[in-house]
DNA sequence: TGCAACAATACCCACAGGGTATCGGCGTTG
DNA sequence: CAACGCCGATACCCTGTGGGTATTGTTGCA
């Protein structure tokens, strides 16, 4: 199931291997193996990219609340046992290897306690704070913020993603007007209403709905629309991300549920604090 | 998971291994391993008996809803793979070998459909069908029978289940008179009513809340209540079974939701109902 | 003080699931 | 248009998990 999620969201069995820790090869075998089982191909393959089937969208769904569940047992039977757990939403794929410091940084401080990151899509900003997935997330904002605290950690500027062979790639910035003739892609219906527009820089010109951050690269590269990101990721060579000098830029943010009284919750927002604070 | 299960509710691993068609040895290091990975001892081993302890009674209702849930996450996969499923739930532990060759007979008749069989404790008579765990139910009435209907199989004559060596397990029969100061093991509460009040001969003196069928057979034999059985069926021999000749005959029955249209259903019951009338 | 019951231990074996090296098909490019 | 590069599939190896049998250890019980 892991093995599954991690392709589906990925788009690419190198990739999925990376992030699963382990190499291109057995991941392959353990799909084809679970196609098998299930009776129905989960992937269509092309040299071009790899794209899910409707058993295999069905599937994604179902295993990410499958995992969901599992990590709650997880969770619930080590409260029973007596082991604290702090359960850390980060946004996107957790390449990010800040987020592994801080959780090194806090372990060390605490070590009676077991703490989790949790990737989540792009979909949800609050990385599952209010369905009790996480205890705190570690994300950006603009979100609805009702019942929540909201700790700011950090900004960073925004730019555009074009294709490297874009004209308008080769600017060294741009304005939003500058991309008014575009498409953007959407996230999903039900996204938060906040973070979609903000995403989208107000533009309603609709594009593919995606969810993860492969699939927005994806998305550019492939179906030529564009997207914002914040500056200071490193991008694929046929990917170019151009700075936009009139859009307010992205707040990194610590959030977590008003009443919750978890001490565990306080501390790691100091440390992270004091980390974010270079 | 299934291994923590199984032992849980036989409450010995012996048996719990014949169950999982396994031997004792692999069983046993397994739990010892999951209990190294949760951090905490599941269950207190002493030669009179296995129990669980606080942290294997969370797990155990987790479990069993994450194993709910993986069943599920299966059925609604094949589904959309197209593959037909029908799950059977029946009572007690699985060991009637009869459900099996019900089973095969039907894969026999209808070989795409994936038929699965599910057992479920002795708390709910319906083996979930209102909660849709199981498409229909083969088990023994009474029970609350509003949105649901019910097929009766067979009927069998009900004994009292005591310790061998009590004064009245010497008795060729008995009736329910004769139990009158004796106090007779409960199900626990939120147990359907009509259930309940069927399988302790109507009276409320309350001993132990048992789930399964082995803890039944434990509370009689450790705390001395006495429970009622349908005969018929193989003890262990420090237990003895006594006809009661003033009880309602227990009745087999096949149930399903009203509306539910799935023609499986309807091929299986017919089946069954042929089965049975031997 | 044996004896019976039952979980734990010791030890063995097979295969699932990891790894590396390589192939094949299909775009891209000079 | 041929050579190359990307990426998933295949071939093959090797370790460790998870199954098995035989035996021990402990504890009530006769």
């Amino acid at each position: 199931m892991r093995y599954f999620v991690a392709v589906a969201e990925e788009l690419h069995f190198g990739r999925a291997a990376t992030r699963l820790h382990m190499s291109q090869p057995p991941l392959s075998r353990a799909i084809k193996q679970l196609e098998a089982d299930i009776g129905a191909l989960l992937f269509t393959r092309s040299p071009v990219g790899v794209t899910l089937t409707p058993v295999g969208t069905v599937l994604l769904d179902e295993a990410r609340a499958l995992l969901d569940h599992a990590d709650r047992v997880r969770v619930r039977v080590s409260a029973a046992a007596g082991v604290a757990t702090l359960t850390v939403g980060i946004l996107g794929d957790g390449t990010d290897p800040g987020v592994a410091r801080l959780a090194a940084a806090y372990r060390r401080d605490h070590p009676g306690v077991d703490i989790r990151i949790r990737d989540t899509d792009l979909t949800d900003p609050t990385c599952g704070l209010r369905a009790g997935l996480v205890d705190i997330a570690l994300t950006r904002a603009p979100f609805d913020e009702t019942a929540l605290t909201v700790r700011a950690l950090r900004t960073d500027p925004v730019g555009v993603v074009l294709r490297a062979d874009d004209p308008l790639a080769r600017r060294d910035r741009l304005r939003l007007a500058d991309l008014s003739d575009r498409r953007w892609f959407q996230f999903p219906q039900g996204t938060d209403p906040l973070w979609q527009s903000y995403w989208n820089g107000g533009r309603p010109r609709a594009g593919p709905a995606v969810r993860a951050v492969q699939e927005c690269l994806q998305a550019v590269l492939w179906s030529g629309t564009v997207g914002l990101a914040p500056l200071g990721h490193d991008l694929p060579a046929e990917l170019a991300v151009v700075p936009l000098i009139d859009m307010a830029p992205s707040r990194v943010v610590a959030v977590w549920n008003e009443g919750d009284t978890n001490p565990l919750i306080r501390s790691f927002v100091e440390i992270a604090i004091t980390a974010y604070r270079h």
